[in-house]
DNA sequence: TATTGTTATACTCTATAACTATA
DNA sequence: TATAGTTATAGAGTATAACAATA
């Protein structure tokens, strides 16, 4: 049970460089975002893909998938954003169950107002080190790796019951 | 501010490969911890920082160099760590003002418990899908990135000792 | 019965600012 | 005065489970 072959050294330094980057960048984006248009990341993400959807307007299922939070936690941040005035939702036409979320122009304008340092961030932080090739490495090789874990079961199939004394936390 | 140049297609996609490898990998390796060992990220990150020390303990502020947290964070965490006994904490000898973070044999072996389900997990969702030289590329590139990362002067520009602010103010 | 979404609840985590104490 | 760390507070965000409504 201890002798999982550990990480070699090339891919711990991989590893931690990802996770590393990946916070620093997260965590410059969202102050960001939050000084510039009082919008929390999640909120820009939701803002962002209708924005980005043909009509502006997407169900919440749709929103729902490829987002890492549960339905409760797109539901609540859903509620923040209409709040704001910034998305209205309405039940769909075709089925009664499902709730179309649409942008508003308050909406659209709010995106507008914080796009322009959102990318002055990233290119400042993660492009201005980056050539056309990194570029295009990352996108290949981290692309893959999106896609396979998309695919790759959650974990289920592991076992890994062992010890049984499930220590309380105290 | 208008008119900052938009990121281009390939910059786009490389940027959201790669938010959202973070995302999902940050999102399983937390779920593993938490269910293997009760360990929160954050939380993790501390006691695999003090088993890397040379004899298993560094002061709250060599904690705090290299996260993305504020100290209040860090003292939330540590405390939550000593409390259930995974590590102490006492005066530096050399320095009263200073606390010294130690990993007890307790917050050993709770990593002993959960590292190989974490290395599993790492492996499964990043390694396998790389060959050697995705990781050195990886390694390369993102270390640039990281590096970078460190130095640049954060946007809201807080006063720095030395010279060359960007920025006076936004 | 299955799907879509919301709500109620409880909890974890975080940041800010005020505070203590040492240097 | 500056540094190391803690605490008090207050808020944001999340997951789980129960729930309602529609298919």
């Amino acid at each position: 049970m201890t002798d999982a072959t550990p990480l070699d050294a090339e891919q711990l330094a991989a590893y931690f460089a990802l996770k590393e980057v990946g916070s620093l960048l997260e965590h410059a984006v969202e102050q960001q975002l939050r000084v510039d248009g009082g919008l929390s990341g999640p909120q820009f993400q939701i803002l962002a893909r209708l924005a980005g959807s043909p009509r502006g307007h997407l169900r919440m299922t749709d929103l729902a998938d490829g987002l890492v939070y549960s339905r409760s936690a797109l539901t609540y941040q859903a509620a923040q954003l209409e709040n704001a005035g910034l998305i209205t939702r309405a039940p769909a036409e075709d089925d009664e169950r499902s709730t179309v979320v649409t942008l508003t122009p308050g909406g659209r304008e709010r995106l507008g107002k914080v796009m322009p340092g959102h990318i002055e961030v990233v290119q400042r932080l993660l492009f201005d080190t980056l050539t056309r090739d990194d570029i295009a490495a990352i996108t290949d090789i981290l692309g893959r790796v999106r896609d396979r874990m998309r695919t790759v079961p959650p974990r289920s199939a592991a076992p890994r019951r062992s010890t049984g004394a499930r220590k309380p936390a105290d």
